[in-house]
DNA sequence: TATTAATACTACGTTAGTCGTAGTACGACA
DNA sequence: TGTCGTACTACGACTAACGTAGTATTAATA
C-alpha cells in the first residue's frame, strides 16, 4: 500500500492540526488518532512531530494550551484551542495549499 | 501576490526537476529558468537548494551528469539528464501526489 | 573599449522540522 | 500481576533548504 511520507506532507502538518482544531479544543493522543482515520491510514503522524508541532504553534500563537482539571475518570491531558491568529494562517494556509496543488500539477502532469 | 513557500513545496522539488528532465537533458540554470516560468513565477527555487538537488538525485542514481565538451558560443556547463532509476522514482512520487492530494483536501475542504 | 548584466555555477555554515530511541506514568482489564 | 492502551517528554541525529559570499565566463550596452 502507498502512504504518504514525511517529506511530502512536511509542509501541511500545522495546517492539518489546526484544520482539526476548528471543531473544537483537543490533545495528542486524540488528533493522531483522528489524522490516521481521516487519511483512510495513508498517512500515520509521528508522535515526536506532533508535540513539536503543538509546541512550535504555541510559540507562534497559533494555538493555546490548558490542562483537563476535571479529571473524572479521565486521564491528565494537555489540550490546545486554535486562536484567531491561528484561524488567519489557517485561511493563509489553504490558499497556499490551492496555488501548490495547481502548480504541482503543471509539472505532474505532464507524464 | 501570494508565492509558494520552499517550506510547502520541499517535498516536490526532485519530483519537478525530474519531471522537467522527461523533455530531455538540461542544467541548473535553464532548470531554474524553467520553474519560474511554468509556474507563472508563483515559485522561484533558490540556486542551493537546485544544485543541492542535482547532487542528492544523482547520489541516489536518479540523473547522471556530463560537460557540454561542444562549446560553440556557450558557457561551459553541468548537463543532467534523467536515468531509468529517476523516472521510476518520478512515477512513484507522481502516484504519492494523488494520494497527498486527496488525504490533504480531506482536511483542507472541511472550512 | 570599458563596464555592466546575465549566465553558470561552488563553498560553507546555519536553521528548522522530522526521526529514532528511550523512558515515564496512569488506568483498564484479564 | 501483568500487559495493553493512553498520554505524553527528553534528547541527539539527520537532512533539505537557506543566506551569504564568491568565482568566472559570455553577452549586451554605453
Amino acid at each position: 500500500m502507498i502512504t504518504i511520507s514525511s517529506d511530502v506532507i512536511r509542509g501541511y502538518n500545522d495546517t492539518i492540526i489546526l484544520c482539526l482544531l476548528l471543531d473544537g479544543p483537543s490533545y495528542g493522543y486524540e488528533i493522531s488518532k483522528k489524522i490516521k482515520s481521516l487519511s483512510g491510514e495513508k498517512y500515520i503522524i509521528k508522535e515526536t512531530t506532533l508535540y513539536s508541532a503543538f509546541n512550535r504553534m504555541e510559540k507562534n500563537g497559533y494555538v493555546a494550551s490548558f490542562q483537563n482539571e476535571d479529571i473524572l475518570g479521565g486521564k491528565r491531558r494537555t489540550y490546545y484551542r486554535i486562536t484567531d491568529k491561528g484561524r488567519q494562517y489557517y485561511r493563509e494556509k489553504c490558499e497556499e495549499w490551492m496555488l501548490t496543488k495547481e502548480v504541482v500539477e503543471r509539472f505532474i502532469k505532464r507524464d
